[in-house]
DNA sequence: TTGAAAGCGCTAACAT
DNA sequence: ATGTTAGCGCTTTCAA
């Protein structure tokens, strides 16, 4: 007795056979080149009476292309989602498929998630450059696999890059904090290895700088993504004999360690000290007062990731690697306030 | 002249060609088969030579299996990027890669990646059940390919199924409110064609029918997990001629217009009206008062979505559908208290 | 243990 | 417009 198990999968030939016409008309049709009525009937009929599904794998391993672009991710926290959110649009718009891979930051992972979409061919990679990944994009980029950085960047790398301005618009939102008078504004930065964490640290210096303002280094603390390490800065730079007026945080985790340590300690945001982030989440709307911010154009930066992508899929040349910087948005809330007395 | 371009990838051809040994031979070795010394050394050094990257489209072609697992999810809540993570981990100790796609509720985004994952072969698919899969979830089970609902059923199909237990924890968290003193309690309830919201309601129900307290209709608003409907519901219920004293909302989502509600309207959460909500988020943790949550067992949910999944991969059998349902925890925080006066 | 060779399902010449 | 056919890169018999 022959084991009946799951019938195997229909093929073309099967269809083929079915609609009475060859392998060749099938596949065309399957490409949607134009095939005379009857024919093109039967094939259709075929199909569905087969439940006929085409195999992606043969017709990859064919063309030599997929319709797969790969997005790297450590996780999916609010900025993230939404640059992913816009650039599945983006891409499936243009027939495009993104899959995701979340690794956490745990290098095995990363390392596993590279080597699986570089044998699968993936018609791109898109990933925060992290120094994590320098060796895999480097095997990437040989193997002419186009790699898109996007948020954060490692240098000497033949990749396309989509970032935001972060430099500039820290500056603007620390100058912001100078116009309505504040002079002793401290920073809580992100960790230094990455660009962005260095990036508006820079503005906040800058904006200082152009303000005329001496930069105290004991208003710079912090050093990490983290919250427990925020917690610790914002601590420190409370219990200063001159206290800081207003306070600009590197990203919205930072700001949450410092919410929390003026809640605990009875100052009220904005009446007592204002702050500013980088980064716009749903709480920052959500908080009374509301938390001035520095939103990302996430939306735009999916767009332009897509826009990128789809140059490499489509164009048969090999461009040179490009760098877009999009423009930030300062939201104006109740968290930044003219400092209470002095000047 | 010849155009030079991309040099072609080097194939198992290559290696074999350049150790002098067979492709079958290097087909083994690639596969973990025990090769002799000599050659095992000579396809080694053919391949960083060559660098030599395995055709994953033409292995799958072969041997009619990928190491893929296909996640479909609306968007990447807090929920879902738990349950997410832990799947992703607990599969990729078992050398399978998991794929994520979003679609954002949209039918169009959401078919386009069914058939793209079923065309890929993936090796299961993991997806909220939502009646807008159905169809495409049929087919998958036709041709073989386990699919795994999680969060939210739809019935009648041959799934594998891990739920949170959402009636039962629903009725302790009124019970909860009950026990408490509260008499008056209302429900803000959830999309009713999401298995999730009925239950939830359900669990409600049964807790006030326990207690012999009457149901009044009244005390059941909303009706979807929006949050603009929410408010609305929350509006109705505090302009009854008896408020409630407690509320029980089916989501976080509807939890937040609760607490804006309450915020605009100078109504203290805990001290005048006990709020208890399903979903446990960061926010909730981060407010003040914390909200007491009904947390979903997310981690859990990812590592018994994993089992299932490798039971599949390694199973031979075609084994009968089978349905997890995991426990949640109720998490107390200060958003619950008893009612001020009478009892 | 290894080599030789037959395909997996599909596309893209090349004919007609 | 359609049929025929040669591979794409790999795994896996079958022999040796």
């Amino acid at each position: 007795m022959k084991p009946v198990g799951r019938p195997r999968a229909a093929t073309i030939v099967d269809v083929a056979q079915r609609a009475s016409v060859s392998v060749g008309t099938v596949s065309r049709y399957l490409n949607g080149i134009v095939i005379r009525q009857p024919k093109r009937e039967a094939i259709d009929k075929a199909i569905t009476a087969l439940r006929y599904n085409r195999n992606a794998a043969a017709k990859a391993m064919r063309t030599e292309r997929t319709n797969m672009v790969a997005l790297l991710v450590p996780g999916y926290d609010e900025f993230f989602a939404e640059v992913l959110a816009s650039l599945t649009r983006s891409l499936a718009s243009e027939g495009q498929v993104l899959l995701t891979h979340k690794h956490e930051g745990d290098p095995q992972t990363l390392a596993m998630a590279m080597e699986f979409f570089q044998n699968h061919r993936v018609n791109a990679v898109v990933t925060p450059g992290v120094s994590e990944v320098r060796r895999q994009v480097a095997a990437l980029v040989e193997h002419g696999i186009p790699v898109v950085f996007f948020n954060n960047d490692v240098p000497d790398l033949a990749v396309d890059r989509v970032f935001a301005r972060n430099r500039e618009f820290a500056r603007q939102g620390v100058r912001h904090l100078i116009d309505m008078g504040h002079r002793h504004i401290a920073h809580i930065g992100g960790d230094m290895r990455e660009m962005t964490a260095r990036e508006r640290q820079a503005g906040y210096c800058e904006a200082l700088a152009e303000a005329g303002i001496a930069a105290d280094p004991r208003y710079i603390v912090g050093g990490s993504w983290n919250r427990p390490d925020a917690a610790i800065g914002i601590e420190r730079l409370m219990q200063l004999e001159v206290p800081p007026t207003a306070i600009f945080t590197a990203n919205y985790v930072l700001a949450f360690a410092v919410i929390d340590y003026f809640r605990t300690h009875d100052i009220t945001v904005g009446r007592d000290v204002s702050l500013i982030s980088f980064d716009d989440v749903e709480l920052f709307r959500q908080m009374s007062p509301g938390i001035t911010a520095i939103a990302q154009p996430s939306a735009e930066m999916g767009l332009a990731i897509g826009e990128v992508v789809m140059g490499h899929v489509n164009g048969a040349q090999r461009t040179l690697p490009r760098t877009l910087m999009l423009d930030c948005t300062i939201i104006l809330r109740q968290s930044t306030r003219p400092p209470k007395a002095s000047g």
